[in-house]
DNA sequence: CCTGCGTGTTGACCCAAGTCAAAGGGAATA
DNA sequence: TATTCCCTTTGACTTGGGTCAACACGCAGG
Protein backbone atom coordinates (compact mmCIF):
# COMPACT_ATOMS: atom_id res chain seq x y z
CA UNK A 1 0.00 0.00 0.00
CA UNK A 2 1.44 3.27 -0.91
CA UNK A 3 1.42 5.97 1.75
CA UNK A 4 0.97 8.81 -0.05
CA UNK A 5 -2.21 7.47 -1.18
CA UNK A 6 -4.20 7.51 2.00
CA UNK A 7 -2.03 10.47 2.83
CA UNK A 8 -5.23 13.38 3.54
CA UNK A 9 -4.18 16.64 4.82
CA UNK A 10 -4.93 18.20 7.93
CA UNK A 11 -5.84 21.49 6.51
CA UNK A 12 -9.05 20.38 5.60
CA UNK A 13 -9.44 17.50 7.78
CA UNK A 14 -13.29 17.33 9.68
CA UNK A 15 -11.26 16.91 12.76
CA UNK A 16 -9.30 19.31 12.70
CA UNK A 17 -10.93 21.51 15.59
CA UNK A 18 -10.54 18.62 17.72
CA UNK A 19 -6.75 17.87 17.13
CA UNK A 20 -4.85 20.98 15.62
CA UNK A 21 -4.21 24.56 16.92
CA UNK A 22 -6.76 26.90 15.84
CA UNK A 23 -6.83 30.43 14.10
CA UNK A 24 -3.10 29.47 12.38
CA UNK A 25 -2.22 31.43 9.02
CA UNK A 26 -2.95 29.68 5.36
CA UNK A 27 1.40 29.55 5.84
CA UNK A 28 1.11 27.77 9.32
CA UNK A 29 -1.48 25.48 7.87
CA UNK A 30 0.17 24.15 5.35
CA UNK A 31 3.31 23.47 7.82
CA UNK A 32 1.16 21.25 9.78
CA UNK A 33 0.10 18.92 6.90
CA UNK A 34 3.84 17.90 7.11
CA UNK A 35 2.83 16.45 10.76
CA UNK A 36 0.84 13.47 9.07
CA UNK A 37 3.50 10.77 7.96
CA UNK A 38 0.78 8.58 7.50
CA UNK A 39 -2.97 6.80 8.24
CA UNK A 40 -2.72 3.49 9.58
CA UNK A 41 -5.95 1.17 9.90
CA UNK A 42 -6.11 -0.45 13.36
CA UNK A 43 -8.43 -3.34 13.48
CA UNK A 44 -10.63 -4.26 16.34
CA UNK A 45 -8.81 -6.17 19.07
CA UNK A 46 -5.65 -5.33 17.69
CA UNK A 47 -2.63 -2.95 19.19
CA UNK A 48 -1.46 0.29 17.92
CA UNK A 49 1.22 0.36 19.99
CA UNK A 50 2.66 -1.90 22.95
CA UNK A 51 4.05 -1.59 26.51
CA UNK A 52 7.78 -1.37 25.42
CA UNK A 53 7.50 -0.99 22.14
CA UNK A 54 9.99 1.71 20.89
CA UNK A 55 8.27 5.20 20.79
CA UNK A 56 8.51 6.99 17.42
CA UNK A 57 5.04 8.85 16.69
CA UNK A 58 2.05 10.48 18.54
CA UNK A 59 -1.75 8.93 17.11
CA UNK A 60 -4.03 11.39 16.16
CA UNK A 61 -7.27 9.01 16.27
CA UNK A 62 -9.67 9.63 13.20
CA UNK A 63 -11.84 6.93 13.91
CA UNK A 64 -12.85 4.08 16.44
CA UNK A 65 -12.18 3.66 19.58
CA UNK A 66 -9.19 2.80 21.95
CA UNK A 67 -8.49 1.63 25.35
CA UNK A 68 -4.99 2.08 27.03
CA UNK A 69 -3.93 -0.26 29.55
CA UNK A 70 -0.82 -0.92 31.98
CA UNK A 71 -0.48 -4.96 32.26
CA UNK A 72 0.81 -6.20 35.30
CA UNK A 73 3.30 -8.73 35.74
CA UNK A 74 0.33 -11.53 37.09
CA UNK A 75 -2.06 -10.94 34.44
CA UNK A 76 -4.26 -8.18 35.23
CA UNK A 77 -4.16 -4.95 34.03
CA UNK A 78 -5.42 -1.64 34.46
CA UNK A 79 -6.94 0.59 32.22
CA UNK A 80 -6.00 3.87 32.80
CA UNK A 81 -7.90 5.46 29.77
CA UNK A 82 -10.69 5.40 26.75
CA UNK A 83 -9.94 7.37 23.80
CA UNK A 84 -12.11 8.66 20.47
CA UNK A 85 -12.03 10.19 17.45
CA UNK A 86 -9.74 13.26 17.62
CA UNK A 87 -7.79 12.70 20.59
CA UNK A 88 -3.70 12.17 20.73
CA UNK A 89 -2.85 8.79 22.10
CA UNK A 90 0.89 7.63 22.65
CA UNK A 91 2.24 10.44 25.15
CA UNK A 92 3.44 8.37 28.02
CA UNK A 93 6.18 7.49 25.33
CA UNK A 94 8.40 10.54 25.26
CA UNK A 95 10.44 9.60 28.23
CA UNK A 96 11.85 6.75 27.74
CA UNK A 97 11.66 6.83 24.49
CA UNK A 98 9.45 3.57 24.73
CA UNK A 99 5.69 2.83 25.13
CA UNK A 100 4.97 2.37 28.85
CA UNK A 101 1.52 0.66 28.08
CA UNK A 102 -0.88 -0.93 25.55
CA UNK A 103 -3.14 0.55 22.71
CA UNK A 104 -5.84 -1.72 21.86
CA UNK A 105 -8.48 -0.90 19.56
CA UNK A 106 -12.03 -1.32 20.70
CA UNK A 107 -13.34 -1.21 17.34
CA UNK A 108 -11.94 -0.94 13.80
CA UNK A 109 -10.33 2.55 13.77
CA UNK A 110 -7.75 4.55 11.68
CA UNK A 111 -5.05 7.02 13.06
CA UNK A 112 -2.96 9.44 11.41
CA UNK A 113 0.85 8.92 12.61
CA UNK A 114 2.65 11.43 13.70
CA UNK A 115 6.08 11.27 13.68
CA UNK A 116 7.38 12.96 17.09
CA UNK A 117 10.83 14.09 15.98
CA UNK A 118 8.40 15.96 13.00
CA UNK A 119 6.36 17.49 15.94
CA UNK A 120 9.17 18.96 17.71
CA UNK A 121 10.43 20.07 14.84
CA UNK A 122 7.52 21.96 13.50
CA UNK A 123 6.70 23.26 16.69
CA UNK A 124 9.94 24.78 16.93
CA UNK A 125 8.76 27.16 13.94
CA UNK A 126 4.92 27.11 14.45
CA UNK A 127 4.30 28.76 18.06
CA UNK A 128 0.79 27.72 17.67
CA UNK A 129 1.52 24.16 17.45
CA UNK A 130 4.10 24.25 20.26
CA UNK A 131 1.41 25.59 22.21
CA UNK A 132 -0.85 22.77 21.36
CA UNK A 133 1.08 20.39 22.39
CA UNK A 134 1.95 21.31 25.90
CA UNK A 135 -1.26 21.91 26.12
CA UNK A 136 -2.37 18.29 25.29
CA UNK A 137 0.06 17.21 27.56
CA UNK A 138 -0.94 19.31 30.12
CA UNK A 139 -4.79 18.00 29.70
CA UNK A 140 -3.93 14.82 30.03
CA UNK A 141 -1.86 15.50 33.47
CA UNK A 142 -5.58 17.13 34.74
CA UNK A 143 -7.49 14.07 33.40
CA UNK A 144 -5.43 12.05 34.87
CA UNK A 145 -5.66 14.09 38.20
CA UNK A 146 -9.90 13.33 37.86
CA UNK A 147 -9.37 9.99 37.53
CA UNK A 148 -6.97 10.05 40.74
CA UNK A 149 -9.77 11.51 42.62
CA UNK A 150 -12.18 9.64 41.30
CA UNK A 151 -9.92 5.99 42.48
CA UNK A 152 -9.10 7.44 45.68
CA UNK A 153 -12.56 9.27 46.78
CA UNK A 154 -15.58 8.09 45.09
CA UNK A 155 -18.01 4.93 45.60
CA UNK A 156 -18.71 2.75 43.02
CA UNK A 157 -22.25 4.41 41.98
CA UNK A 158 -20.24 7.81 42.42
CA UNK A 159 -17.27 6.29 39.94
CA UNK A 160 -19.82 5.11 37.37
CA UNK A 161 -21.77 8.27 37.49
CA UNK A 162 -18.98 10.25 36.63
CA UNK A 163 -17.43 7.69 34.14
CA UNK A 164 -21.02 7.79 31.93
CA UNK A 165 -21.49 11.36 32.09
CA UNK A 166 -17.70 11.63 30.89
CA UNK A 167 -18.46 9.40 28.11
CA UNK A 168 -21.54 11.23 26.81
CA UNK A 169 -19.91 14.84 27.12
CA UNK A 170 -17.15 13.70 24.82
CA UNK A 171 -19.27 12.06 22.53
CA UNK A 172 -22.08 15.33 22.77
CA UNK A 173 -18.45 17.19 21.61
CA UNK A 174 -18.21 15.53 18.56
CA UNK A 175 -21.75 15.75 17.89
CA UNK A 176 -23.46 12.68 18.92
CA UNK A 177 -26.47 12.29 21.55
CA UNK A 178 -25.96 13.93 25.01
CA UNK A 179 -28.19 11.05 26.28
CA UNK A 180 -27.77 8.02 24.43
CA UNK A 181 -24.24 5.92 23.68
CA UNK A 182 -22.97 2.72 22.76
CA UNK A 183 -20.54 1.31 25.14
CA UNK A 184 -17.76 0.00 22.82
CA UNK A 185 -15.91 -1.87 26.29
CA UNK A 186 -17.04 -4.84 28.27
CA UNK A 187 -18.25 -4.74 32.25
CA UNK A 188 -14.82 -5.61 33.29
CA UNK A 189 -12.78 -3.18 30.94
CA UNK A 190 -15.39 -0.40 32.70
CA UNK A 191 -14.42 -2.15 36.00
CA UNK A 192 -10.38 -2.32 35.59
CA UNK A 193 -10.98 1.93 34.75
CA UNK A 194 -12.83 2.52 37.49
CA UNK A 195 -10.94 0.35 40.32
CA UNK A 196 -14.51 -2.13 40.36
CA UNK A 197 -14.78 -5.28 39.50
CA UNK A 198 -17.34 -6.08 36.65
CA UNK A 199 -19.93 -7.48 39.00
CA UNK A 200 -20.38 -4.37 40.87
CA UNK A 201 -20.25 -2.25 37.55
CA UNK A 202 -23.29 -4.82 36.47
CA UNK A 203 -24.95 -4.48 39.42
CA UNK A 204 -24.72 -0.80 39.39
CA UNK A 205 -25.70 -0.20 35.98
CA UNK A 206 -28.89 -2.65 37.31
CA UNK A 207 -29.15 0.23 40.44
CA UNK A 208 -29.25 3.51 38.09
CA UNK A 209 -31.44 1.44 35.90
CA UNK A 210 -33.98 0.39 39.05
CA UNK A 211 -33.82 4.20 39.99
CA UNK A 212 -34.92 5.01 36.85
CA UNK A 213 -31.39 6.90 36.10
CA UNK A 214 -30.51 5.19 32.65
CA UNK A 215 -32.06 2.64 30.50
CA UNK A 216 -29.51 -0.13 29.79
CA UNK A 217 -29.82 -2.54 26.63
CA UNK A 218 -26.66 -4.48 27.01
CA UNK A 219 -23.93 -2.07 25.66
CA UNK A 220 -27.05 0.86 24.86
CA UNK A 221 -27.34 3.17 27.21
CA UNK A 222 -29.79 5.76 27.64
CA UNK A 223 -29.14 8.41 30.24
CA UNK A 224 -32.67 9.36 31.44
CA UNK A 225 -31.73 11.90 34.54
CA UNK A 226 -28.28 13.24 33.67
CA UNK A 227 -28.71 15.57 36.79
CA UNK A 228 -29.04 12.28 39.12
CA UNK A 229 -26.21 11.57 37.79
CA UNK A 230 -24.37 14.88 38.45
CA UNK A 231 -25.85 15.05 41.86
CA UNK A 232 -24.00 11.52 42.63
CA UNK A 233 -20.81 12.94 41.24
CA UNK A 234 -20.68 16.41 42.93
CA UNK A 235 -22.78 15.19 46.23
CA UNK A 236 -20.32 12.71 47.40
CA UNK A 237 -20.62 14.20 50.73
CA UNK A 238 -23.36 11.16 50.85
CA UNK A 239 -25.17 12.62 54.13
CA UNK A 240 -23.31 13.91 56.85
CA UNK B 1 13.61 42.54 47.54
CA UNK B 2 15.64 43.52 44.87
CA UNK B 3 15.03 40.12 42.72
CA UNK B 4 18.54 39.96 41.02
CA UNK B 5 19.70 39.39 44.08
CA UNK B 6 18.30 36.02 44.77
CA UNK B 7 18.67 34.83 41.05
CA UNK B 8 21.11 32.67 40.91
CA UNK B 9 22.53 30.83 37.21
CA UNK B 10 20.84 27.32 36.66
CA UNK B 11 24.36 26.59 34.56
CA UNK B 12 26.12 26.35 38.41
CA UNK B 13 23.02 24.78 40.24
CA UNK B 14 23.61 21.36 42.28
CA UNK B 15 20.56 20.34 41.17
CA UNK B 16 21.09 20.98 37.80
CA UNK B 17 20.87 17.58 36.47
CA UNK B 18 17.65 16.83 38.25
CA UNK B 19 16.03 19.51 36.13
CA UNK B 20 17.80 20.32 33.46
CA UNK B 21 18.79 18.46 30.53
CA UNK B 22 22.37 16.94 29.88
CA UNK B 23 24.83 17.74 27.37
CA UNK B 24 24.46 21.18 26.67
CA UNK B 25 27.10 23.30 25.09
CA UNK B 26 28.23 26.71 26.76
CA UNK B 27 26.04 28.90 24.62
CA UNK B 28 22.49 26.66 25.49
CA UNK B 29 23.87 26.80 29.03
CA UNK B 30 23.84 30.38 28.70
CA UNK B 31 20.50 30.82 27.24
CA UNK B 32 18.65 28.63 29.67
CA UNK B 33 20.43 31.13 32.69
CA UNK B 34 17.32 33.14 31.50
CA UNK B 35 15.03 30.22 32.33
CA UNK B 36 14.75 31.42 35.67
CA UNK B 37 13.37 34.29 36.40
CA UNK B 38 13.32 34.56 40.06
CA UNK B 39 13.72 32.44 43.16
CA UNK B 40 10.60 32.15 45.95
CA UNK B 41 10.73 31.87 49.13
CA UNK B 42 7.33 29.63 50.17
CA UNK B 43 6.83 29.34 53.98
CA UNK B 44 5.19 26.00 55.74
CA UNK B 45 1.94 25.46 55.02
CA UNK B 46 1.11 28.12 52.96
CA UNK B 47 0.83 27.74 48.79
CA UNK B 48 2.94 28.13 46.32
CA UNK B 49 -0.56 28.24 43.97
CA UNK B 50 -3.56 27.38 44.18
CA UNK B 51 -6.86 26.50 42.20
CA UNK B 52 -8.15 28.74 40.14
CA UNK B 53 -5.37 31.22 39.86
CA UNK B 54 -4.12 32.24 36.75
CA UNK B 55 -0.87 30.41 35.28
CA UNK B 56 2.42 31.85 34.46
CA UNK B 57 5.27 29.57 35.45
CA UNK B 58 6.74 26.34 36.01
CA UNK B 59 8.15 25.93 39.25
CA UNK B 60 11.70 24.22 40.31
CA UNK B 61 11.68 22.87 43.52
CA UNK B 62 15.29 24.00 45.16
CA UNK B 63 14.52 23.15 48.74
CA UNK B 64 11.53 22.14 50.55
CA UNK B 65 9.00 19.35 50.03
CA UNK B 66 5.32 20.07 48.54
CA UNK B 67 1.94 18.57 47.77
CA UNK B 68 -0.60 18.98 45.10
CA UNK B 69 -4.16 18.93 45.39
CA UNK B 70 -7.43 18.92 44.52
CA UNK B 71 -9.95 20.31 46.76
CA UNK B 72 -13.70 18.97 46.22
CA UNK B 73 -16.74 20.94 47.15
CA UNK B 74 -17.37 18.94 50.24
CA UNK B 75 -14.10 20.26 51.89
CA UNK B 76 -11.79 17.07 51.51
CA UNK B 77 -8.99 17.01 49.04
CA UNK B 78 -7.09 14.47 47.17
CA UNK B 79 -3.43 14.14 47.21
CA UNK B 80 -2.46 14.07 43.34
CA UNK B 81 1.24 14.24 44.30
CA UNK B 82 4.59 15.20 46.84
CA UNK B 83 6.98 16.45 45.32
CA UNK B 84 10.79 16.92 46.00
CA UNK B 85 13.99 18.98 45.51
CA UNK B 86 14.67 19.08 41.72
CA UNK B 87 10.77 18.25 40.53
CA UNK B 88 9.07 20.72 38.46
CA UNK B 89 5.28 21.94 40.05
CA UNK B 90 2.94 23.49 38.34
CA UNK B 91 2.31 21.85 34.76
CA UNK B 92 -1.74 21.27 35.50
CA UNK B 93 -2.30 25.32 34.58
CA UNK B 94 -0.66 24.82 31.27
CA UNK B 95 -4.00 23.98 29.16
CA UNK B 96 -6.71 26.64 30.92
CA UNK B 97 -3.90 29.42 31.46
CA UNK B 98 -5.06 28.74 35.05
CA UNK B 99 -4.20 26.49 37.94
CA UNK B 100 -6.63 23.10 38.26
CA UNK B 101 -5.15 22.25 42.22
CA UNK B 102 -3.29 23.87 45.19
CA UNK B 103 0.69 23.30 45.70
CA UNK B 104 1.25 23.80 49.50
CA UNK B 105 4.68 23.33 51.20
CA UNK B 106 4.85 20.51 53.64
CA UNK B 107 8.41 22.28 55.08
CA UNK B 108 9.90 25.70 54.42
CA UNK B 109 10.68 25.62 50.62
CA UNK B 110 12.54 27.83 47.72
CA UNK B 111 11.47 27.17 44.07
CA UNK B 112 12.73 28.78 41.11
CA UNK B 113 10.22 30.87 38.78
CA UNK B 114 10.22 29.93 35.15
CA UNK B 115 8.03 31.96 33.41
CA UNK B 116 6.19 29.80 30.66
CA UNK B 117 6.36 32.03 28.30
CA UNK B 118 10.22 32.02 28.60
CA UNK B 119 10.13 28.63 28.40
CA UNK B 120 8.56 28.28 25.22
CA UNK B 121 10.65 30.78 23.68
CA UNK B 122 13.95 29.63 24.52
CA UNK B 123 12.59 25.77 23.78
CA UNK B 124 11.95 27.14 20.23
CA UNK B 125 15.85 27.62 19.92
CA UNK B 126 17.59 25.36 22.41
CA UNK B 127 16.22 22.08 21.44
CA UNK B 128 17.52 19.93 24.20
CA UNK B 129 15.28 22.30 26.16
CA UNK B 130 12.36 21.46 24.19
CA UNK B 131 12.94 17.75 23.92
CA UNK B 132 12.94 17.71 28.13
CA UNK B 133 10.16 19.93 28.51
CA UNK B 134 8.26 17.39 26.72
CA UNK B 135 10.09 14.57 28.62
CA UNK B 136 8.94 16.11 31.86
CA UNK B 137 5.14 15.89 31.15
CA UNK B 138 5.33 12.66 30.19
CA UNK B 139 6.96 11.52 32.98
CA UNK B 140 4.45 12.88 34.84
CA UNK B 141 1.81 11.08 32.57
CA UNK B 142 3.68 7.99 33.38
CA UNK B 143 3.71 8.72 37.01
CA UNK B 144 0.06 9.37 37.12
CA UNK B 145 -0.58 5.96 35.26
CA UNK B 146 1.51 4.41 38.31
CA UNK B 147 -0.69 5.74 40.43
CA UNK B 148 -4.42 4.80 38.60
CA UNK B 149 -2.64 1.27 39.13
CA UNK B 150 -1.93 1.65 42.82
CA UNK B 151 -5.15 3.44 43.52
CA UNK B 152 -7.47 0.84 41.40
CA UNK B 153 -5.81 -2.38 41.74
CA UNK B 154 -4.02 -2.99 45.36
CA UNK B 155 -4.57 -3.29 48.81
CA UNK B 156 -3.34 -1.40 51.76
CA UNK B 157 -0.51 -2.72 52.23
CA UNK B 158 0.68 -3.18 48.77
CA UNK B 159 -0.37 0.78 48.16
CA UNK B 160 1.75 2.05 51.21
CA UNK B 161 4.24 -0.48 50.46
CA UNK B 162 4.53 1.41 46.79
CA UNK B 163 4.21 4.52 48.18
CA UNK B 164 7.43 4.18 51.06
CA UNK B 165 9.38 2.25 47.80
CA UNK B 166 9.33 5.28 46.11
CA UNK B 167 9.60 7.70 48.65
CA UNK B 168 12.90 5.91 49.04
CA UNK B 169 13.95 5.77 45.70
CA UNK B 170 13.51 9.54 45.37
CA UNK B 171 14.95 10.34 47.75
CA UNK B 172 18.14 8.17 47.21
CA UNK B 173 18.52 9.61 44.20
CA UNK B 174 19.16 12.98 45.71
CA UNK B 175 22.07 11.70 47.92
CA UNK B 176 20.19 10.60 51.03
CA UNK B 177 19.65 6.97 53.02
CA UNK B 178 17.84 4.10 51.10
CA UNK B 179 16.56 3.15 54.16
CA UNK B 180 15.59 6.05 56.31
CA UNK B 181 13.50 8.65 55.32
CA UNK B 182 11.67 11.31 57.46
CA UNK B 183 8.03 11.47 56.38
CA UNK B 184 7.23 15.34 55.69
CA UNK B 185 3.05 14.40 55.57
CA UNK B 186 0.59 13.55 57.84
CA UNK B 187 -1.41 10.47 58.43
CA UNK B 188 -4.34 11.85 56.61
CA UNK B 189 -1.91 13.40 53.40
CA UNK B 190 -0.70 9.74 53.00
CA UNK B 191 -3.77 8.14 53.02
CA UNK B 192 -5.79 10.78 50.83
CA UNK B 193 -2.87 10.12 48.35
CA UNK B 194 -3.39 6.40 48.43
CA UNK B 195 -7.35 6.22 48.55
CA UNK B 196 -7.22 4.99 52.57
CA UNK B 197 -8.39 6.77 55.54
CA UNK B 198 -5.57 8.04 58.14
CA UNK B 199 -6.40 5.27 60.22
CA UNK B 200 -6.12 2.19 57.87
CA UNK B 201 -2.37 3.87 56.88
CA UNK B 202 -1.80 3.95 61.12
CA UNK B 203 -2.95 0.19 61.09
CA UNK B 204 -1.09 -0.41 58.30
CA UNK B 205 2.21 1.29 59.38
CA UNK B 206 1.56 -0.78 62.75
CA UNK B 207 1.33 -4.36 60.89
CA UNK B 208 4.95 -3.83 58.85
CA UNK B 209 5.95 -3.02 62.47
CA UNK B 210 4.63 -6.04 63.73
CA UNK B 211 6.26 -7.82 61.09
CA UNK B 212 9.38 -6.53 61.24
CA UNK B 213 9.41 -5.00 57.91
CA UNK B 214 9.72 -1.03 58.77
CA UNK B 215 10.76 0.55 62.11
CA UNK B 216 8.41 4.02 62.45
CA UNK B 217 9.12 6.30 65.43
CA UNK B 218 6.36 9.12 64.81
CA UNK B 219 7.03 10.51 61.13
CA UNK B 220 10.81 8.93 61.33
CA UNK B 221 10.67 5.34 59.28
CA UNK B 222 13.65 3.27 58.78
CA UNK B 223 13.06 0.02 56.24
CA UNK B 224 14.20 -3.11 57.54
CA UNK B 225 13.79 -5.06 55.01
CA UNK B 226 13.47 -3.80 51.27
CA UNK B 227 12.23 -6.85 49.23
CA UNK B 228 9.55 -7.98 51.68
CA UNK B 229 7.93 -4.32 50.43
CA UNK B 230 8.74 -5.64 46.63
CA UNK B 231 7.28 -8.67 47.09
CA UNK B 232 3.92 -6.74 48.66
CA UNK B 233 3.91 -4.54 46.10
CA UNK B 234 4.65 -6.90 42.64
CA UNK B 235 2.95 -10.05 43.95
CA UNK B 236 -0.22 -8.45 44.23
CA UNK B 237 -1.91 -11.90 43.04
CA UNK B 238 -2.04 -12.50 46.81
CA UNK B 239 -2.46 -16.66 46.93
CA UNK B 240 -4.02 -17.81 44.43
C1' DC C 1 5.41 23.45 85.08
C1' DC C 2 0.86 22.56 83.24
C1' DT C 3 -2.41 22.84 79.52
C1' DG C 4 -4.23 22.33 75.04
C1' DC C 5 -4.24 20.97 70.47
C1' DG C 6 -2.88 18.69 66.50
C1' DT C 7 -1.44 14.22 65.38
C1' DG C 8 -1.28 9.28 65.83
C1' DT C 9 -2.80 4.69 67.63
C1' DT C 10 -6.01 1.15 68.75
C1' DG C 11 -10.41 -1.26 69.45
C1' DA C 12 -15.19 -2.58 68.23
C1' DC C 13 -18.48 -2.73 64.89
C1' DC C 14 -20.43 -2.28 60.16
C1' DC C 15 -21.02 -2.10 55.33
C1' DA C 16 -19.70 -1.59 50.42
C1' DA C 17 -17.59 -4.12 47.38
C1' DG C 18 -15.18 -8.50 46.40
C1' DT C 19 -15.62 -13.54 45.70
C1' DC C 20 -17.66 -17.61 44.14
C1' DA C 21 -21.12 -19.82 41.67
C1' DA C 22 -24.92 -20.47 38.55
C1' DA C 23 -27.62 -19.31 34.88
C1' DG C 24 -29.34 -16.31 31.02
C1' DG C 25 -28.71 -13.80 26.50
C1' DG C 26 -26.58 -12.39 21.90
C1' DA C 27 -24.03 -12.96 18.11
C1' DA C 28 -21.17 -15.55 15.28
C1' DT C 29 -20.05 -19.92 13.25
C1' DA C 30 -20.95 -24.57 11.61
C1' DT D 1 -31.25 -24.38 13.03
C1' DA D 2 -28.18 -25.83 16.48
C1' DT D 3 -23.81 -24.99 18.88
C1' DT D 4 -20.51 -22.44 21.08
C1' DC D 5 -18.35 -18.73 23.23
C1' DC D 6 -18.30 -14.68 25.50
C1' DC D 7 -20.44 -11.31 28.03
C1' DT D 8 -23.64 -10.14 31.47
C1' DT D 9 -26.69 -10.60 35.32
C1' DT D 10 -28.01 -12.10 39.82
C1' DG D 11 -27.73 -14.44 44.29
C1' DA D 12 -25.39 -15.85 48.59
C1' DC D 13 -21.66 -15.23 51.39
C1' DT D 14 -17.18 -13.07 52.97
C1' DT D 15 -14.02 -9.52 54.03
C1' DG D 16 -11.02 -5.41 53.85
C1' DG D 17 -11.27 -1.15 54.99
C1' DG D 18 -14.39 2.58 56.71
C1' DT D 19 -16.58 4.60 60.81
C1' DC D 20 -16.89 6.01 65.39
C1' DA D 21 -14.92 6.53 69.67
C1' DA D 22 -11.45 6.57 73.24
C1' DC D 23 -7.02 7.45 74.45
C1' DA D 24 -1.84 8.40 74.03
C1' DC D 25 1.93 11.25 72.61
C1' DG D 26 4.75 15.40 71.91
C1' DC D 27 5.29 20.02 71.19
C1' DA D 28 4.13 25.06 71.66
C1' DG D 29 2.52 28.65 74.46
C1' DG D 30 1.12 30.61 78.78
Amino acid sequence: MNPQAIKVACSNCNLRELCMPMGLTEQDLNRLDDLVAVRRKIKRGTTLFTNGEKFSSLYAIRTGFFKTCLATEDGRDQVTGFQMAGEIIGLDGIVNDQHSCDAVALEDAEVCVMPFDRIEEISREVTALQHHVHKIMSREIVREHGVMLLLGSMRAEERLAAFLLNLVQRLHARGFSQSELILRMTREEIGSYLGLKLETVSRTFSKFVEDGTVEVKQRHVRILDTEALQRLVTNHNHCH
